[in-house]
DNA sequence: CAGATATGACAAC
DNA sequence: TTGTCCTATCTGG
């Protein structure tokens, strides 16, 4: 489920599994009937991810666009297919592997101009090389809202979630009610590199994990929380529970209708 | 087996 | 800020 590291990884992935063969796309559910007749037998041109949007580029302008929300989620496997099971709302197949869609925030056809849109509506995403911190920092810099809430806006940073902005703030010992214009250039550019290393590792492990030795040498010898998303954190969904590194109990806060998690101590 | 919960985003107050 | 959407999984009784 889905920071903007698994989009990047699936994008990857589709692209390994769908480059250069005839798609046929289905909506067993239903609710993606007339895209999958519109989209089926076209080739798959590439993929690529905008912070937590999926793209696929096939053949005679037509992208697919997926955004996997809350709960969205794909699997794929070998050939033959196995019948749908819950809700599929996209189904695409070729001669050797199939790819299902379950629960999507977003699942459609787009133009070429909409996906201009779509990208112009998206700030700085740490695992693209096109990304401009910069801009992101010129919009934090002038905004009293709480740095969690501005790092979570993603016409600022596109990609990132709770998990990273949580691990990512207590990384940098800042606390997540900070006011964005009280955040300095040097504390940003510590924070875009960190986030940028940390997503990138994500890509990779298809995991998010923050506890490291590198980093954090203070916390090893300790045991790091795997939370149910698969990864090692400090601070996220522990609250109540004692700081990795100083012990202290962890917070939750809700800004801006989403929780944040924090250690008081570490983040003064 | 009902209810709560989940890494998200948007509309409506 | 609250409510709503979408689906699966985990929790407690």
């Amino acid at each position: 489920m889905p920071e903007g590291h698994t989009i990047h990884r699936l994008a990857a992935h589709h692209r390994s599994l769908l480059a250069g063969r005839p798609v046929a796309v289905s909506s067993p559910q239903g609710r993606f009937a007339a895209g999958a007749a519109a989209l089926t037998g076209a080739e798959l041109l590439d993929t690529e991810a905008y912070g937590k949007h999926l793209l696929h580029h096939y053949a005679g302008d037509r992208i697919l666009h997926v955004h996997l929300g809350l709960y969205g989620v794909f699997s794929d496997g070998e050939q033959p297919v196995p019948p749908p099971i819950g809700q599929v709302r996209l189904r695409l197949t070729t001669d050797r592997h199939w790819i299902d869609l379950r629960g999507p925030t977003a699942c459609e056809l787009l133009s070429p101009p909409e996906v201009a849109v779509l990208r112009a509506r998206l700030g700085a995403d740490p695992l693209r090389d096109d990304a401009d911190p910069d801009a992101a920092y010129a919009r934090i810099s002038r905004s009293g809202i709480a740095l969690a809430a501005l790092l979570l806006d993603q016409s600022i940073v596109a990609g990132a979630g709770l998990v990273y902005v949580s691990e990512v703030l207590f990384r940098a010992g800042i606390p997540p009610t900070r006011p964005g214009r009280e955040l300095s250039a040097e504390a940003w550019q510590a924070i875009w590199i960190d986030l940028r290393e940390l997503m990138k590792e994500g890509v990779t492990r298809g995991r998010i994990d923050t506890v490291h030795s590198r980093h954090m040498p203070e916390a090893m010898g300790r045991a790091p929380r795997v939370d149910r998303h698969g990864g090692e954190v400090y601070v996220y969904r522990r609250a109540g529970q004692p700081c990795l590194v100083c012990g202290t109990e962890i917070l939750r806060s809700g800004l801006a209708g989403r929780n944040s998690y924090w250690c008081p101590a570490c983040q003064p």
